[in-house]
DNA sequence: CAGTGAAGCGGAGGAAGCCTCCGCTTGATG
DNA sequence: CATCAAGCGGAGGCTTCCTCCGCTTCACTG
């Protein structure tokens, strides 16, 4: 790739990062060329389609998940401690841009979604939590990993668009928790 | 309000009914108009936003929620069979129109949302049905109605935007009943 | 029944966003 | 330096939104 070619690529990565987090995952493409510095032509050069510019953002957060999990499962307490505090992890990681949790966990049963290699680190980061609690013997039988994201992908959509805090989004995370939980 | 005013606007609602059914509640608006046979100017006069036509499309729906409460308070078995039965009433409820679950939900918690009578309709008969668990004791301590309602919400969203079938909802419902059922 | 005024109608059209196409520019290479 | 493909910009066609305003039609009155 030519190096003007890169220079406009990282640029509009950056600038996208900006926009997206102000404006939401919809945010108009053409402001994020505008604010680049470049044609919108240059733009779609680059990123055909806005889920592939939505991939190319969240490829910076993909690479934290990882320590995330490894802070919840820090957490003091027991099981049911680490597990909430990893339910508040995860939804706080979808919900850094608005629109992004619904977008997310949609593409996580199907193939060919462009987001599919993202959404499937949050849920092997979730499985690896789910795996945990099992090791435990705390966690119910038949309790699939799908599931418990497409759960917790749901509070986050909800928390998205209701705008609702942490304080807000807990007692559903108490819910789902004592619905995956032996007790 | 004058006869022909009248006619025009049952018109709209029909035809609105029809294509948000079709493509969805995202559905560009000048096409209802255009199939109602009115101009756009017609359309807006009487539904000022596209939130207005929404309301007066589910208000048909609403008188249904009390049948549906009934209809799964009658299922055969236990407390947990006859709430799941209504949970997945809830959910179907829900996602009759592609976009509505999410919508609806998003203004449960919102005063001012044009449809929040209708989105109170569902928040009260969830709540009758949690009431009704409750007297019979099987109900957790601390369940709260709106996280509930905003649990199923999620769900609902889920499935929308995934297109999941009954068999995929399940599940999901099960864990929040457990999540929410003293065991 | 005709006249009148207001209620209501239609659709042109400006604004915003999407995305493509193509002529021009520029970086890489010998 | 010369060459030329890779890359750029932005004009512009398309869709949808929503408003504005001149014309039509209804309802009411004498």
């Amino acid at each position: 790739m030519r190096a003007d070619a890169q220079r406009n690529r990282e640029r509009l990565i950056e600038v996208a990062h900006a926009v997206f987090k102000e404006r939401g995952l919809d945010a108009p493409l053409d402001e994020v060329a505008r604010r680049a510095g470049v044609g919108p032509g240059t733009l779609y050069r680059h990123f055909p389609t806005r889920e592939a510019l939505h991939e190319a953002i969240m490829a910076t957060w993909i690479e934290e998940v990882a320590a995330h999990v490894e802070k919840a499962m820090a957490t003091e307490g027991g099981c049911r401690e680490k597990l909430l505090a990893w339910f508040e992890e995860y939804v706080s990681l979808l919900t850094r841009h608005q629109g992004a949790a619904a977008k997310i966990t949609a593409s996580l049963g199907c193939q060919d979604s462009p987001l599919r290699t993202k959404c499937q680190t949050y849920a092997d980061a979730n499985e690896s939590v789910l795996t945990e609690m099992a090791e435990h013997g705390v966690l119910r039988e038949g309790v699939d990993n799908l599931d418990v994201c497409r759960l917790l992908g749901g509070v986050a959509t909800m928390a998205d668009h209701s705008s609702l805090e942490a304080k807000d989004v807990r007692p559903m995370l108490d819910v789902i928790a004592n619905g995956v939980l032996k007790n």
